[in-house]
DNA sequence: GTAGTTTGACTACACGTGTAGTCAAACGGG
DNA sequence: CCCGTTTGACTACACGTGTAGTCAAACTAC
């Protein structure tokens, strides 16, 4: 059973809910759709596809749902990153890093995660 | 004028095509398209379809044609992964630093890539 | 020159996804 | 209890893009 496709905004959505752990239908409209001028229905739309689709659940709660990303989500997150650079970057992550070093905002967090990330690779190589 | 769009399979052709500077489509077709199980005539309408956008142009040699990318097309990618990151990740690189440092291979050259990039972003904090 | 092979233009179709309208149900105040 | 607002389900449509068939033109080899 191989996950189903998913799209860009939809990971967008998946991500901004995953970010609140729990979230109700007006909250996302509101939060996520309202600042891309999305209409309600539109976001409602996409919420129901990834739950459909199994990325995100929901369970009634004071009479309306509260949504949830289910497990795997996180890592469909993750695995959409993968299948762009493989299937779209031909495997190769220079277009990446190409664009990062010609970015202009790189914050303290995200300079410390490639720190880390640089230095795992490092370790990693030493003991092959 | 607003670059047009482009998909994820286009954008790997794209690619294809700038690494071998020109091609013809016979070429292209076994290279990129037989080995992705693409018939023939599927790699010759992304083509055509990359041209009317402006990304591929062709020249007439020896009775058949020769493509190669225009101008902005490198930069194309380079944009391409500019709005995964903005649109998809909601600008944030964290999902991508994620899927790299569970990634089985890395090269000598990408982790080289990577520690001047780091480097480079290093230095560019310090003068600010 | 005629038959077979490339090459190229045109046409077509399906599917995913982005987008939204609409209508009904539930809820909350007066 | 009735009315307005929030929430949810259903329906719909357009567009991009992935995919390919077909037919004609050009070229090649005999």
């Amino acid at each position: 059973m191989g996950k189903p496709s998913i799209g860009d905004q939809e990971l967008a959505l998946l991500q901004h809910i995953e970010e609140r752990e729990s979230a109700s239908a007006g909250e996302v409209a509101a939060d996520f759709g309202e600042p891309r001028g999305l209409a309600r229905s539109t976001v409602l739309t996409m919420m129901e596809r990834l739950r459909a689709k199994g990325y995100l659940k929901r369970r009634q709660l004071k009479g309306m749902y509260r949504y949830s990303t289910a497990t795997g989500a996180a890592e469909a997150v993750r695995s959409a990153v993968g299948s762009f650079v493989e299937k779209t970057l031909s495997g190769s992550v220079s277009p990446f890093v190409a664009w990062m070093s010609e970015r202009a905002e790189v914050s303290d967090d995200e300079l410390a995660e490639l720190e880390a990330l640089v230095a795992q690779l490092q370790s990693r190589r030493k003991d092959a």
